[in-house]
DNA sequence: ACCTTAACTTGATCCTAGTCAACTTAAAGA
DNA sequence: TCTTTAAGTTGACTAGGATCAAGTTAAGGT
């Protein structure tokens, strides 16, 4: 099977382009970014603090471990990836990032990076300097509001990281990160169900503790279980409710808790 | 080895019974929780809000998954836990929570638990009602400062725990754990070397994706060893260094990742 | 104090996923 | 275009930790 010209990452490519000049309030993420819920006026307020920077291309950084903090990043096209660096030379994988999520929360506290976020496909990203961001909330309760909002989702999304990695069967981690990636092109009105990976298989793995080898006999294995059709990074997937099922019930049921 | 009476359980029940009615401004851990930065007038206001409840014992709930959500809730004293449980019976443990750490951060944004938190040890449990504490923090903007930082600091612990779990040897695994909680008991001013856990092997295993049997073999190893001294709950870390290097220099070494 | 039950430990065996190796395919660059 | 290098796939083998099983110790309830 082959997929010519990959429409895709064409179309993604297009989207990037024209997008990079929207201002806040005519941006297609408003639904999923800061602005949620907030008056036009405060959305005109919040867009003169926002810095809508070129294109990233594949392998920029936004920022860099051990970098000092200073803004947040949101995704308009394209994808990003977060890891953490070792001294040694490896990293770990701590997430990929599409339109709408937004990159460096978890620095506010300790006013440094302790990750990398590096491109994976040609990006637009606006960065929002967060001192001024913390000024314009203080007169924005609204804005306020939406920040605590987002924090919290940031720390559900990485509880259910954790919940997934808890799942100590590979398949059980693999169809979790299909159906995640899955639910989040869904809300961005892509297909759910046909799609590029941005990600290498090296990276899949090590973002879900495996080994490239595994990641691959799985999605072969996956195939031939008629779960999905896969050609090298396009993604067909044919039988969500089989995924979900996997994921809803997964192979090692940890048996029951007690206590009085 | 025997360690009659485990004076640190009889000293932990103390404290607790007699901070209970500590209000905020005299309370030991403003140095970890929402006062810090607040002036003596502010943490006046905050006082207003914090519901201080009667000490609860092993087995109760401080909320439970689905449940409504309305208030985060500050550990004083005691222990808790918090864990996804699944229809089948199973659970997954999210988090073992110290003095001074605040559990409910999650589920601001969904309005409703996902996971449900357990008293493990005795605790002192403050009650802050998380409406309130928002209209506050539009008044008083070092609050609004703290929350933020504070949100941030739960997404900071959640990415290192993926890290922790990103390690595979189980030996890495624990270590870290041990050093975890090794280094929050320093901070709160208690011996950073010699511990009473607070969960069963049980409740460690699941936390960490290992069986109970690894669990128990790994702390005989560790002990073989001479890294620590273990009996039942009571912990002595004898050599904090080499747990160190265990966490820091990691068994399987992920390699080099290329990106152009 | 006794009995019951849960928590923990230790040993033996099995199996999943990691490692090593060889090969294929596809980008990237000269 | 051809060459080089990286990415991905597949097979054979191995090891780390899960599972199964049995026994010990301690805690909780009456």
């Amino acid at each position: 099977m082959n997929f010519p010209g990959h429409p895709a990452l064409q179309e993604h490519k297009v989207i990037s382009f024209e997008a990079i000049r929207v201002a806040c309030k005519n941006c297609t993420l408003t639904a999923l970014c800061l602005p949620m819920g907030l008056t036009p006026e405060d959305v005109d307020r919040l867009d003169g603090i926002v810095r809508r920077n070129r294109p990233l291309h594949r392998g920029d950084f936004l920022f860099r471990a051990g970098e000092r903090f200073r803004s947040l990043y949101v995704v308009k096209t394209g994808s990003v990836k977060t890891y953490a660096p070792s001294p040694e030379g490896g990293e770990q994988v701590l997430g990929f990032h599409l339109p709408g999520e937004i990159i460096g929360l978890d620095a506010i506290e300790r006013e440094f990076h302790l990750c990398s976020a590096r491109v994976l496909e040609t990006a637009a990203v606006c960065e929002v300097p967060f001192s001024r961001l913390e000024e314009l909330s203080i007169l924005v309760p609204s804005l306020q509001h939406q920040m605590y909002r987002l924090l919290s989702k940031e720390i559900a999304h990485d509880t259910e990281m954790l919940l997934l990695l808890g799942k100590k069967s590979a398949e059980d981690r693999l169809a979790a990160f299909l159906l995640s990636l899955s639910q989040r092109l869904r809300r961005r009105g892509l297909s759910p169900t046909d799609f590029y990976l941005s990600m290498s298989r090296h990276e899949i793995g090590n973002y879900l503790s495996l080994a490239v080898e595994t990641v691959s006999r799985l999605f072969t294995r996956f195939q031939d279980e008629g779960l999905l059709k896969v050609d090298r990074k396009h993604i067909l997937l044919t039988d969500l409710d089989a995924l979900e099922a996997m994921v809803l019930h997964p192979q090692a049921e940890e048996y029951r808790q007690r206590m009085p």
